[in-house]
DNA sequence: CTGGAGCGAAACGGCACCGTTTCGAAGGGA
DNA sequence: TCCCTTCGAAACGGTGCCGTTTCGCTCCAG
């Protein structure tokens, strides 16, 4: 026991095998999440299109929920990086990439998938909130910048605001089943700062 | 054959039993899709909780599929009566309806569920959709007519602006999970009619 | 080079649910 | 009243996935 040598600084995996292994597996098992949704996964199912063992995933992971917990850690989406221009010229710019996103990613062909898991189990949902909590507050800074600079309204709810730019954007996805054209953002924001 | 007398004119079944079955059989069901999600749900588990054999259920439904299409057809919210006071007060209203029963009924419940299902299944699809549209354009309707009464900009893109008001109430609910105070409605309302 | 760890494949018993069938009881319509 | 339908319960074989184990091979580290 012990790990002798032990390759304690390396952050993660030292046997690129084990690395490489995580890897299909995450990839297959996104795959099939926004395939045949988290009840119909199997670990069987993902084994195969991973082209892999079920020993190999029985060996990391306990069980589908733990891999699928895993797995879905993987799917933040880029952070966007902006600085210069309006508050105005910003917000379109995140909400376009957000509607990119929206009609065509792993992470939008997962999400429905993703919802449901999340209303079963407490560390999908935790997950979950959390990474939606991020993307509504990075729009809520950026509202704050838009007080400050007298391009949004001062007595303005600006988590409900933000969520009045986003809602549009998710409510087509999920409920209207055709996602929001990106070039039609700009109406959007426009509308709602008046 | 033939049915003998047969009561054409009855809209549906005759039998009062059958009546009875198909009832509990649909409780059960929509019990069981918030519980366990649609890929959850087994034909079994609907008999057991609805005190039914199997063969009731099968003798009325092909299997799992073509049982929680109907049941989730039975869900439609009750409509809202509204005629008199301002498109404000009204607006505010129908999204405080919206938000209460988003807050807990069977049809949030479920909601999860069926967005999971939809995204399998055209049939469940095309029910909610239609149902989606249908929500959505009664609050386009009404904000048409808050154009024409000047309580609400003229070039205003009226489903994008519908969207933005339902948008977080549903945001809220599947995303951020923690359902919107109804309470907090009017500050949404006035907060997009400016 | 050599030992050990991770690997893919295959097979295991077990179990849950499938969809069907059979049965006797109960209840409604004529 | 009596017939006929529907009913609940139980049992059926079939199937797909579970999670484990074994095996021989491959590839990495020392």
């Amino acid at each position: 026991m012990s790990g002798a040598a032990s390759p304690l600084a390396s952050s993660h995996e030292a046997d690129p095998r084990v690395e490489r292994s995580r890897h299909v597996i995450f990839s297959a098992a996104l795959e099939l999440l926004g395939e045949v949704g988290y009840g119909g996964l199997t670990v069987e199912a993902v084994a195969a299109r991973a082209g892999v063992g079920k020993s190999t995933i029985y060996r990391h992971w306990s069980g589908k929920l733990e891999l699928v917990e895993e797995a879905i850690r993987t799917l933040k989406l880029g952070p966007i990086e902006l600085t210069t221009g309006s508050v105005r010229d910003r917000l379109v710019e995140v909400l376009t990439e957000l509607a990119t996103n929206m009609a065509d990613s792993t992470w939008s062909s997962c999400l429905p998938a993703i919802i449901e898991a999340a209303e079963r189990d407490p560390e999908v949902l935790s997950i979950h909130r959390r990474f939606a909590y991020e993307r509504r507050q990075q729009l809520v800074d950026l509202l704050a910048e838009g007080v400050s600079r007298g391009e949004v309204r001062r007595d303005t709810d600006l988590a409900l605001l933000a969520e009045s730019l986003i809602g549009p954007i998710v409510l087509r996805r999920l409920l209207l089943h055709e996602p929001l054209d990106p070039a039609h953002v700009p109406v959007l924001v426009d509308q709602l700062l008046e």
